[in-house]
DNA sequence: GTCTATATTTCGATAGAC
DNA sequence: GTCTATCGAAATATAGAC
């Protein structure tokens, strides 16, 4: 086992990665990234334009994940997207379990996203998955009733994983586990 | 109907939750709040030591509300708290109702409430709210199941209600029905 | 209670040597 | 690719007149 050569770009984007988490986008100075990584301020300019482009990265990151979600949606009638929609929320389950940091990220940090996304540069090229979330949820061919419950199911799925140790020194997966059951039951009450 | 005589602090209040939901509080500078309010920054000062003091008693504000809700559930054995969870619920989704602005401010905020409440001062006086729904999904009493489920149930409730307007032009009242039909669905079945 | 003016600090960003 | 040094902007906060 070498040791992985991480390229410097992509530590920096890790240290970042944890400060945002810790303390905030905004509450974090590029001087605390450059001091946890062993550089100097400087030298994160060589690698990323600005500050923000280092959080638009990480943006990318986590627009990759939900485009994989709704991907699965794609091309799908009303009734096929409301039947489907349990299937969605299960991957989507493993998605948060897998990157759990990634969106606590989001999660602390929703006005900096916000931001972001109504900016130049990012909306130009590629819609968001928020606004493409919008528009599902926002589609009138499908009941309003089945649209709240398909929202209802993400907040269940998201809130249990995303608390930190709120249940005690428990492993997430069997936390992952009675979520998915719960989400069951909310889906499949009609 | 005579003009409401609200106190310059109250309208500060206001104006800062206005701004602090919008923006998002570390954006939201001084000489913002007193443009809006058609003051000078120094004015603030009058009425607030720090810029701090501003979001924490919009904070508190949200506290009392919290409190209320736990305030059911005190004395209650773990079989009763799991009961009564789902009237609980549904006063919660009252509450969201009936102070939108207090939870986007929270939820919008998460980093910069997190900070506050590691305070100092704050810690202190009165223990968070958080804190005490930390202990309840924390209490091995409940079988784990159960939390997690209640959990669920919160973040259920909250996410249809905060998104604005993602159904559309719909009645936020129309929203919260269906919201608490699946909550039920999600609590009931066993 | 509100103002003008200013002190103080911190941050993002740039220039240029190595 | 990383450094030292510094600029310029913006923010919080204070002092003191009215």
């Amino acid at each position: 086992m070498s040791a992985t050569p991480t390229s410097t770009k992509e530590r920096i984007l890790d240290v970042a990665l944890e400060l945002f988490v810790e303390q905030g986008y905004d509450k974090t100075s590029l001087r605390q990234i450059a001091d946890r990584l062993g550089v100097t301020k400087a030298a994160l300019y060589y690698h990323f334009e600005r500050k923000e482009d280092i959080f638009l990265e990480l943006h990318l990151r986590m627009h990759r994940l939900g485009s994989d979600v709704l991907d699965e949606l794609d091309g799908l009638g009303p009734d096929e997207i409301v039947t489907a929609w349990p299937h969605v929320l299960d991957g989507f389950v493993d998605q948060v379990l897998a990157n759990r940091d990634l969106f606590l990220l989001h999660q602390r940090n929703e006005n900096a996203f916000k931001q972001i996304v109504d900016d130049e540069r990012h909306r130009a090229e590629n819609e968001d998955i928020e606004e493409r979330f919008r528009a599902l949820l926002a589609d009138a061919a499908i009941p309003l009733e089945q649209r709240v419950r398909m929202a209802c199911s993400i907040g269940a799925a998201l809130l249990p994983l995303m608390g930190g140790d709120v249940f005690g020194d428990v492993d997430p997966g069997e936390i992952a586990g009675y979520a998915r059951e719960a989400v069951r039951g909310l889906l499949g009450g009609q």
